[in-house]
DNA sequence: GTGAAAGCGCTAACAG
DNA sequence: CTGTTAGCGCTTTCAC
C-alpha cells in the first residue's frame, strides 16, 4: 500500500467545497444542493478519487466487513453456505473475512480475535462447536454473530438450521419402512452439538421406540476412506441402513461395498444427512437429506445484515424447510 | 462496531509509558528495555487490550490483509486452491478477504476495486480471464497481484500454472496409444486465455501430428448436465477419447455414458483435465491430470507475500509439476 | 445547505 | 531506550 494519490480533500479543492461536502455527497447524504452535488461529482470523476475504506471504517466505525468462520473450503457443504452468504452480502455491499478453522495453526478464538481486531460488523459462524472462549469474545465486543448449520448448546446465538431431529427420524423411518431393522448413524465429531443433541438423540429415540435395540452410533468418520473402512465394520455388526452425515463418508461406504461385490441397496441402504453435489453425481445416487444449504447461508447473512443494524428479528432461531430425496441408495424409488 | 473501550493510549497510562512504547511492544520492535516491556505486557494483559487493526492500517498503510478473486466457491478447484492460500496467509499473518465474481451482480472490476478501496495489501486473482480494466486497476495502484491456475495473455501478471500444453497432449498421447484415433476436448469457456492458448493448441497441434483431422473441439460445457448433454453428440461425432477441463463435467459425460448403457473405457476414454476429490470417487473412477492444486495456491501466496514485501522473486511464472493419474476411465489401468 | 474543527486509534519520524 | 509530535483519510458534531 503506497501513499494514496488522491483524498477527498483533493477534491474539496478541485471542486471549491469543504471535505465535509465531499464526504456528504460520498455517503449519499441528501443534505447537499443539486448544483454542489453535481460539482463535487465532477471532480471526483476528473480526479478518479476513490473513497480509502480504511480510513472511513476509522472515522466511522463501521468497516462494511463481516468475518466468516469456516471449517474446512474444500467440504462441499460449507462451500454452499457460503454461497448464499456471499451473495447477500454482496447485495448489501459487505466484504467477506474469510477464516478457515481447524487448521492447526491457529485456534478458534484466535482467528475469532483476529476477526475482532479488524472491526468486522458481523461475524457468521459455521463451525460445527463454538467453545467457550469464542462465545465469550463475541459478546465482550458485541459483535453480532449468526450461526449458520449448526447451533451453540445453550441456543445463545441466533442460527440457521434445519430440524435435524425431524429429518433424521424420516430418513431411519424411510429405511424401517423397507424391512431394514439393524440401523445405524455415522458421524463425525460426536460433541459436535447438532450431533449431541439433535442428531444421536433422534437416533436413540427411534432405535427404542421401534424396539430396535441399543443400536450402534460410529463417530469420527470424517471423510471418504473413514467411510471406506468403516464399512467392514458395519458389515461385522450386521447393519443394513445408515444415516450418513457427510455425503463424501456416505460415498466411501458406498464405494467400500461395491467393491466387496455387496448391492446398494438390496444388502445395505445408505442416507446421507447433508446432499452436495457430490451425493447426486455418484452412481448409484444416493438417497438424501436435501438442506437448503444456498438459503441457508443467504438467510443467515440476511439476518446479520439486520443484527448490525440493530433492527428487529423476529425469529432468532430459523429452522428452514429440508427434503427428503429419494435416490438409488434405499428400496422404493 | 461500537466504541473501542480500550486503547493504546490507556495502557500507556496504565504502564506509565507513552504510546509510541506500547506501539514498539505490541509490534516487537527490539528498541524497548526488557523491563519497559515487561510492565506494558502486564498493563496490556491487565486492561485485555487488543491493537485495533483499521487504525493500525490507516497509520502503517499496512492492512495485512489480501484480496482473493475466486469465480465460484463450490467448484472444488478453486476451493482447493483457495486452501493452499489460506494456509500460507495464515502462517504469514494475512486476513483474506474473499471475493466471488461471476455473480452477474459485481462485475469483475467492480469486485477489483473493492478491494482495492480496502487498501489490501495484495490480490491473489483465479478467475480464468483477466480483463483489461481490471488489470489497469492493479497497475494504477501498483498492488501486487498473483494469478493462480490462470494467466493473462500478456503475461504481465506472475502466475502460478503448470504446463497445460505438456499435459494435454501427454494425455492424448495416452489415449492414442490406447487405439483412441477419434479424440476431442471439452472445455468451458475458449477464450479463457488456458484454452485459447494451451489447451486449444496443444489439441490442434496433437491432432495435426498425428494425420488425425480437425478435429472436435466442444466448448461451452461448464456443469455436470452441460457434459451429461453433449455426450449424444459426441457419439454422433464418432468421439472415443476426450479430454475433459473440468472433472464435474467430465462425470457428466460418464454418467450420461454409462445411462446409455456404453462401456468406459472401452467405447469411450475419458481424461479430466482438472482432477479434485470428485474425480476420484465416482466409478469408473477418472483418469485425471492431478493438478497440485493446494500447493499451486500455497506457492502462488507465498510469491505474493514476497512481492509485497517487495523482496525479489527469482521466477514470476512458475511451473508447477502435474502427474497423469491412470485410474479406470483409460484402458492399460 | 455548508464549513470548521475535532477526533477515530495508531505509527513513524525525530529528538533527546 | 523513550517521549513528542504529526499526521494517515475520513466522518461527524456543531455553528453559521
Amino acid at each position: 500500500m503506497h501513499k494514496q494519490e488522491v483524498t477527498i480533500y483533493d477534491v474539496a479543492r478541485e471542486a471549491k467545497v469543504s471535505m465535509a461536502t465531499v464526504s456528504r455527497v460520498v455517503n449519499g447524504n441528501n443534505n447537499v444542493r443539486k448544483e454542489t452535488r453535481d460539482r463535487v461529482m465532477k471532480g471526483i470523476n476528473r480526479l478518479h478519487y476513490q473513497p480509502n475504506a480504511v480510513a472511513q471504517g476509522l472515522a466511522s466505525k463501521r468497516t462494511t466487513t463481516v468475518g466468516l468462520i469456516v471449517p474446512d473450503l474444500t467440504n462441499l457443504y460449507f462451500a454452499e453456505l457460503s454461497k448464499g452468504i456471499d451473495d447477500i452480502a454482496l447485495l448489501y455491499k459487505y466484504n467477506i473475512i474469510m477464516t478457515s478453522i481447524e487448521n492447526r495453526l491457529m485456534k478458534e478464538d484466535q482467528a475469532i480475535q483476529s476477526l475482532l481486531n479488524k472491526q468486522v460488523d458481523g461475524v457468521i459462524y459455521m463451525s460445527n462447536r463454538l467453545p467457550r472462549e469464542a462465545a465469550d469474545a463475541f459478546k465482550r465486543t458485541d459483535t453480532p454473530v449468526v450461526l449458520a448449520g449448526t447451533k451453540d448448546n445453550r441456543e445463545e446465538f441466533p442460527s440457521v438450521t434445519i430440524d435435524y431431529k425431524k429429518a433424521d427420524t424420516e430418513a431411519f423411518n424411510l429405511m424401517y419402512n423397507d424391512g431394514k431393522k439393524n440401523l445405524a448413524l455415522v458421524i463425525g465429531d460426536p460433541k459436535a452439538v447438532v450431533n449431541d443433541e439433535n442428531r444421536i438423540p433422534a437416533y436413540k429415540q427411534f432405535m427404542k421406540e421401534h424396539n430396535l435395540g441399543a443400536g450402534h452410533v460410529y463417530t469420527g468418520i470424517k471423510d471418504h476412506s473413514d467411510g471406506y473402512n468403516i464399512y467392514s465394520q458395519l458389515v461385522k455388526d450386521g447393519i443394513d441402513g445408515v444415516v450418513v452425515t457427510r455425503d463424501i463418508t456416505a460415498v466411501g461406504i458406498l464405494n467400500s461395498a461395491m467393491d466387496a461385490g455387496k448391492k446398494i441397496p438390496e444388502d445395505l441402504e445408505i442416507v446421507t444427512a447433508s446432499a452436495t453435489q457430490i451425493a447426486s453425481v455418484v452412481c448409484p445416487a444416493l438417497t438424501a437429506i436435501r438442506q437448503p444449504l444456498y438459503d441457508m447461508g443467504a438467510v443467515a447473512m440476511r439476518m446479520l445484515t439486520k443484527l448490525m443494524n440493530s433492527e428487529k428479528v423476529d425469529n432468532i432461531h430459523m429452522e428452514l424447510p429440508y427434503e427428503l430425496l429419494k435416490k438409488q441408495s434405499t428400496l422404493n424409488h
